[in-house]
DNA sequence: TCTGGGGTCCTAGGACCC
DNA sequence: TCTGGGGTCCTAGGACCC
């Protein structure tokens, strides 16, 4: 006796994409009101005034009509703008604003996998690919957020996210794709859309005659395979499909923990160098502790002058998480790589080979020690 | 347009072993 | 003496994401 056929939406799982719109300015007109309608363009950024080489994280609709977009260098931005409002980043208030949406979205779905500041994948499956919750979900967010978000609903992650996207152009800024459309939603689009295609792999593409995703799929997976390499060339093939088994997981695991700092004027200031590793190392310390993790290596990060950017890693004989032993590692790899006297421009401290605290008292109950025997 | 800061993943090449 | 063929681990750099 056979089962009766699931449906296509039974069998699917559904994947709802949750993006916050402009979620930074956003955050910063809550805390100001009036800000939402100033005419003014406006960035958020320190002041390239006092900050020279600061970078627009974002900007308001006024500011992007100027041609100011995000990670631009503020000097640019207040070049093309000289009567832009500059209002410096307040990170803490926007994870407090961050933590406030992620628990919403917990308490509207089973299964909430954090992707960014303001990202988020959600198990959908209760609500299949009807808009109509998608719709409810987004108003509960604007009334007890007071932000505004932008939805895809599809069969994987992937396609979830793209579809998000789209719905940014769409009247109530939900878009959904139906099991079985995600190629063909996917087909129009440009290759950079795709997750994964940055501008190098654009202009790769481009050098192929390839320009849409469409496209891509069309092509045998040999010669994607030749040209990007089994695991790069087998994910174009399979995203250009819209195709995607990756599964959502709430728990986030950190493979790295990094401070980093560039100078306002590059230095080659033995004590402005020692103090700012030691101050990376007590915040890096202060993460592990908080995750309850220990570090097994220890890198530092310098950029010159020249942009040049080296990084030099070393492991550490027992795993840590004290300031102390970070910052000496640090000190460490700066005597041996670092030559005295060349400016610095950047400074970096970064932690990996990441284990959870109680793994390491587990793996030492059966370690032998030097004196044993 | 002179390029932030926090991450993840992949790859090439060398060391080392059998 | 011109020279193998795996496998694994490690390092450094780079592409990419927000």
């Amino acid at each position: 006796m056979r089962e009766p056929a699931p449906s296509v939406s039974e069998l699917a799982t559904a994947c709802l994409y949750v993006d916050a719109d402009r979620f930074f300015f956003s955050v910063e007109a809550l805390e100001r009101p009036g800000l939402a309608d100033d005419p003014r363009p406006i960035v958020i950024s320190h002041d390239p005034r006092t900050a020279p080489r600061a970078v627009v994280t974002t900007a308001n609709d006024a500011a992007r009509q100027l041609g100011i977009g995000s990670a631009m260098s503020s000097a640019t931005a207040l070049r093309l703008a000289p009567n832009a409002l500059f209002l410096p980043p307040r990170h803490e208030l926007y994870h407090r604003y961050s933590e406030r949406l992620m628990a919403l979205l917990r308490a509207n779905s089973s299964l909430v996998q954090q992707n960014s500041i303001d990202e988020a994948a959600l198990r959908w499956d209760e609500h299949g690919f009807e808009p109509g919750p998608a719709i409810a979900l987004r108003a509960r967010v604007r009334d007890q957020i007071g932000i505004s978000v932008s939805l895809g609903l599809a069969a994987n992650p992937l396609v979830a996210k793209m579809a998000s996207e789209r719905a940014k152009g769409a009247p109530e800024r939900v878009f959904v794709v139906r099991p079985g459309e995600e190629a063909a939603f996917v087909a129009p689009l440009p290759v950079r859309s795709l997750i994964g295609v940055g501008p190098k792999a654009e202009a790769r593409l481009r050098g192929l005659g390839i320009e849409t995703v469409g496209a891509l799929a069309a092509r045998p997976l040999a010669e994607l395979l030749g040209a990007f390499g089994q695991s790069y060339g087998r994910y174009l093939q399979r995203a250009s499909r819209g195709e995607d088994d990756s599964t959502l997981s709430a728990e986030r695991v950190w493979k790295s923990i990094s401070a980093e700092r560039t100078f306002g004027v590059d230095t080659a200031d033995r004590r402005a160098l020692w103090d700012e590793l030691r101050s990376q190392a007590a915040e890096v310390a202060g993460r592990l502790q908080g995750e309850e993790l220990l570090a097994g290596e220890v890198a530092i990060k310098l950029r010159y002058a020249s942009f040049e950017t080296l990084t030099r890693q070393m492991r550490l004989q027992v795993p840590t998480d004290a300031a102390g032993d970070i910052e000496l590692a640090a000190a460490a790899l700066m005597r041996r790589y670092w030559e005295p006297g060349r400016p610095i421009r950047l400074i970096g401290v970064r932690v990996g080979r990441l284990e959870p605290r109680s793994a390491a008292a587990q793996l030492s109950l059966f370690e032998p020690t030097s004196e044993a025997g």
